[in-house]
DNA sequence: CACGAAACGGAGAGACTCTCCGTATACTGG
DNA sequence: CCAGTATACGGAGAGTCTCTCCGTTTCGTG
């Protein structure tokens, strides 16, 4: 890759980050060129699609996330705490950007998609905590990693479109939770409202 | 209202129907207006926006939405029973057209939408099936009939943009539904799986 | 330093939304 | 039945955005 080239490229996605924080992941490809100084062709030699330019951005804070999910295994958390903690860490991350939730649910499973690899990772990430539970006997059975993904990353884009009451994610990950744990495991007595 | 403006009208709702089902609810309104044989001013000035147009359209099958919660309380069916139901026909019925999960749950509780009724039906026809279950004390305490139309309409989203295994929609609602239920009701044979 | 490959950039085509306003048509009173 | 007017029509066109094409510029090597 020549000198000027790569330059280019890092400009590029620094600004898209930039852009797409501040107007959402369907700011306007244009603006993204003007404002890191290149025309529009060079833009689109480097990311040909927006999913690529997307993928871009998103690589870095995508190891935040399995940290986290290690985090919470580590902690050895009762079922309910630690899939609150960890599914409110989900949405948040895929938040970060206005558009995200459905951009990154909806590649979910579809290995052709240019950001197939960040979805695979949140989704081994879940994978891991379930897990963990899983082997705790803290989870019913037939619970599907990806389908739990599709679940919480529904809740994510409802919550994205429109602003909701701050505790009514908490409430409807609530109920998914409850869906989730093994029914012989009562519930604790703080967790009843 | 002139009488030719009144057969535009219709033929537009008419056309809209039509394109939106084989294209989603983001067709271009121009070809709903060709199609429809008038003008685009005249589209835009019986339906200033998309969401106008959306609302006339869905207006015609919201009906069976009721008819449709009405007939699960009647049935006196248990409660796992009944919300799988229900669930799948409110999921079925806001995923008729491409992009309407979306357009209808992010405009729930937004009482600015044009299409703000169509959800308050859809939103009053759920109360009446989760009322009913409460009142036979079937449901968990605090479920909230506004959160559980966000939680199944962000299921009906991520089903709707890419195509999902069919029995994905079905289990993504099993933990819902489990979720929902009062802990003391034990789970049937037939539903573990 | 010169030359070929690599990269640049912006003009412009195509798709879509939405408005504006000159034209045409339906209704009403005489 | 025939104005006259309010009402409605329609499509041209401006604005926005995406994406491509290709003439021009720049890099880096021999």
């Amino acid at each position: 890759m020549r000198a000027d080239a790569l330059k280019n490229h890092e400009k590029i996605v620094e600004v898209a980050a930039q852009v797409f924080s501040e107007k959402g992941l369907d700011a306007p490809i244009d603006d993204i060129a003007t404002r890191a100084g290149v025309g529009a062709g060079t833009l689109y030699r480097h990311f040909p699609t927006r999913d690529d330019l997307i993928d871009a951005v998103v690589k870095s804070w995508m190891n935040q996330i399995d940290a986290a999910a290690d985090q919470v295994v580590a902690s050895g958390a009762p079922a309910r705490v630690a899939l609150m903690e960890w599914f409110e860490t989900y949405v948040s991350r895929i938040s970060r950007n206005k558009g995200g939730p459905a951009k990154i649910t909806s590649a979910m499973g579809k290995s052709e998609s240019p950001i197939y690899s960040k979805c695979e990772t949140l989704r081994l990430a879940n994978d891991r905590v379930l897990s963990h539970l899983r082997e705790r006997g803290e989870l019913r059975d037939g619970v599907d990693s990806l389908e739990v993904c599709r679940l919480i990353g529904g809740i994510a884009v409802v919550a994205d479109q429109g602003t909701l009451p701050s505790d009514s994610i908490h409430s409807m990950l609530t109920v998914v939770i409850e869906g989730l744990v093994s029914s012989d495991h009562a519930v604790g007595d703080s967790s009843r409202e």
